[in-house]
DNA sequence: CGAGCCCTTGATGCATTTCAACGAATGTGG
DNA sequence: CCACATTCGTTGAAATGCATCAAGGGCTCG
C-alpha cells in the first residue's frame, strides 16, 4: 500500500485529474502524503476489469497509462458503453457513498492506474475542504459529460453521432495534426453511440467517402476536414 | 429571505429530499436554522422557467408542490428533456461549483419551491460535514438516474422506451392502484425519450391496444398489466 | 361558442437493423 | 516462420422501425 508520488507519470495524472498541481492547493501536500501511504499503483491486463457493476464501491481509480471503458450489460446481453476514459481521468466516484458501483470498468489496453480507498479519501476530505471541493467538482464534470452524451444520443442520426464522437476523441486523446489511434473496437463505439456495428462501419465509410476523414490501419484516424464535420453535426 | 421551516409541506419536501428527517442528522437543526434565514419560498407560474441554461448557478431549488422539467435546447431548435422532477427532488446542483447551469428548468404546473443560495449552502457544508455528505450523495443519485436514462435511450425501441417511462412515472409519482396523472405533454415525453410526438402517440395507442394500459383524459394513465410491460421492456 | 393548441392517425420515404457473406487482421501451435 | 483458426471489420440485400408530412378530431380556455 504505497505510491511513488514523485514519479513523473503519477504527478502528471494527478495534475491533469485535479486541473492543477496538487502542491498549489491548500492541503495539497498533506493529500500527497496520504496518497503515498494509502494509494497504490495497479496494473490491469487488456480486456480485464478494474471493477464490476454491483461490487462494493471501495476504490477510486485514476489511470496513469492506458485507457478504460465504462459499460453496463443488461440481463438480456444488451450493453451500453457510458464513457471512455484516458490518463488523468477519474473513475469510481459516480456512485452513492456507501453503495455499489453502478457500471463496470474494462481496460482497453494494458493499464496502469492509481488506486485509492474511497473511505480513506472521504475521511480526508472532511479535513481538507479545498481538496474535497475539487474532488466533488470532478463528479459534477462527469455528470456534465453525461448530459452532453445524452443530448447527442437523443438528437442526432447515427452518422452524425459518429462524426461527433470522432471530433470528441480528437479533443480528448493526446494527438497532433488531427491524427490519432482509437483504442476501442467498432463494437465498443457502436455500443457507446447506441447503434449496431454495421451502422458504425457504414458511418466510417460514409465519412471517408466525403473525404472528411482518412483511415489507415482501422484504428488510425485522420481528420481531414474538421469544419465540414463540425457543420455536419450541428445540422 | 426567510422560509417557514415548520410548514408541513416544507418539512415533507426536505425529508423526502435528504432521505431522512433533518432533525435526526448531526447538524440538522443548525441546517434548518440556516434555511429559515437564507432560503425562501418561490412561486413559479406554469410554463415559466425557474432557471435558464447559461445563467450563473446561484441557487438550488427543492419543489414542495408541482413538477419541473429539465431541458436543453440546441441552436438549431432541437430539444432534449433530461428529467422530470417532483416534490422533494432537488435541482440546480448538477453543475461545477462556480459555473453556470447546464440546462434549463421549466415549471410543468404552477409551482412552489424552496430556493437556497448555493454559496451559503456550500459554506455551510464546510462546517456541517454530515449534511454536506448527504447533499453530495444527492448529486450522485442524479448521476445514477442519468446513467439509467442513458441506458434506456441507447438500447430499446421507441415503444419499449415509452413503456419503461410509464412504469418509471408510476414509481415516482404519488399514486395508488397503478393510476396517475401525467403532468407533462406528449411532446415533452417525446423529447425526453428521443422520439417524435407521432411515435410517442403511436406508442400509447399500441400499449392501449395490447390492453396493458388505459387512458382516460389524455393525461390519466392506468397501468393494467405491469408484469407484461416489465417483461416487454426487458426483451 | 369559436380559436387555437394538443393529440391522434394515415401514407410515404428514409434510416437503421437484421441476416448473411466475405476479406482483413490477429493470434496460435506446429 | 508458416498454416490455420478466430476474431474483427466491411459490405450487400431485405425487412422493419421511425420520421416526416399532412389531415382531422378533441380538448381547453377566453
Amino acid at each position: 500500500m504505497s505510491l511513488d508520488i514523485n514519479k513523473i507519470s503519477v504527478k502528471n495524472s494527478l495534475t491533469s485529474c485535479f486541473g492543477t498541481a496538487l502542491e498549489s492547493i491548500n492541503g495539497g501536500d498533506e493529500f500527497l502524503a496520504l496518497l503515498a501511504n494509502n494509494a497504490d499503483e495497479v496494473h490491469i491486463d487488456s480486456h480485464d476489469y478494474l471493477l464490476n457493476e454491483g461490487e462494493s464501491a471501495d476504490y477510486v481509480f485514476i489511470p496513469i497509462s492506458g485507457s478504460v471503458m465504462l459499460e453496463r450489460t443488461a440481463s438480456n446481453g444488451a450493453r451500453q458503453v457510458y464513457a471512455f476514459l484516458f490518463t488523468g481521468n477519474i473513475l469510481g466516484l459516480s456512485t452513492s457513498s456507501i453503495a455499489k458501483y453502478n457500471y463496470s470498468a474494462k481496460a482497453l489496453s494494458d493499464l496502469t492506474a492509481i488506486r485509492i480507498n474511497r473511505q480513506v479519501l472521504e475521511e480526508f476530505f472532511k479535513r481538507a475542504l479545498d481538496i474535497g471541493k475539487k474532488y466533488h467538482t470532478r463528479t459534477e464534470v462527469v455528470l456534465s459529460a453525461m448530459l452532453d452524451h445524452l443530448f447527442v444520443m437523443g438528437q442526432r442520426t447515427a452518422h452524425q453521432r459518429l462524426a461527433h464522437f470522432l471530433l470528441d476523441m480528437e479533443n480528448r486523446l493526446f494527438c497532433h495534426k488531427g491524427q490519432y489511434n482509437l483504442p476501442m473496437s467498432r463494437q465498443d463505439i457502436a455500443d457507446y453511440l447506441g447503434m449496431t456495428v454495421s451502422t458504425a462501419c457504414r458511418g466510417f465509410t460514409a465519412l471517408k467517402k466525403k473525404g472528411w476523414i482518412s483511415i489507415s490501419s482501422n484504428s488510425l484516424i485522420i481528420i481531414n476536414d474538421r469544419d465540414a464535420m463540425t457543420h455536419y453535426i450541428t445540422d
